[in-house]
DNA sequence: CGATTGACGAAGA
DNA sequence: ATCTTCGCCAATC
């Protein structure tokens, strides 16, 4: 868990070795390390029920106060490196899109889970799943 | 260092 | 409905 040095004269919450960068916007600020943040986002995956989805976005802003991030693509690219291990056919875009190259995979497994779906899309307005 | 590249998403045309 | 543009974050050139 590397976290940053905590200083006195320290004016944002954290950050000051990774801050440089967050410090140029005055609202969001990095909160946690990019690594934290991979754990963050695979651990909320795995408590979606079966049966429910979670939009990238809905992950991101689910996860946004505690990590100073707000980044759908981010989550994305956090599941298609890491996802592996959790259950990964429960995040699907906001269109109900499945992931590229794991279409049928994720349409099987989510049918068997009974999650509503519109032809080849999930029906996110009935399945969203919020933590 | 800057530029590109994504399992993204909202807003426009 | 489809395509583009732009904001988003981190990894990779």
């Amino acid at each position: 868990m590397r976290r940053a040095p905590v200083t006195a004269s320290r004016t944002w919450p954290i950050v000051l070795g990774w801050g440089a960068r967050a410090a140029s916007r005055s609202h969001i600020v990095a909160r946690v390390t990019p690594q934290e943040y991979v754990e963050e986002v695979l651990s909320l995956v795995e408590r979606i029920p079966a049966g429910r989805v979670m939009t990238y976005g809905a992950v991101a802003d689910a996860l946004a106060d505690v990590s100073g991030r707000n980044s759908a693509r981010q989550v994305g690219n956090i599941m298609a490196r890491h996802g592996g291990g959790v259950p990964w056919h429960r995040v699907v875009n906001s269109a109900g899109r499945m992931p590229p190259g794991h279409e049928q995979e994720a349409r099987q497994r989510l049918l068997s889970e009974g999650v509503p779906l519109k032809g080849e899309r999930v029906d996110v307005s009935r399945a969203l799943w919020g933590p």
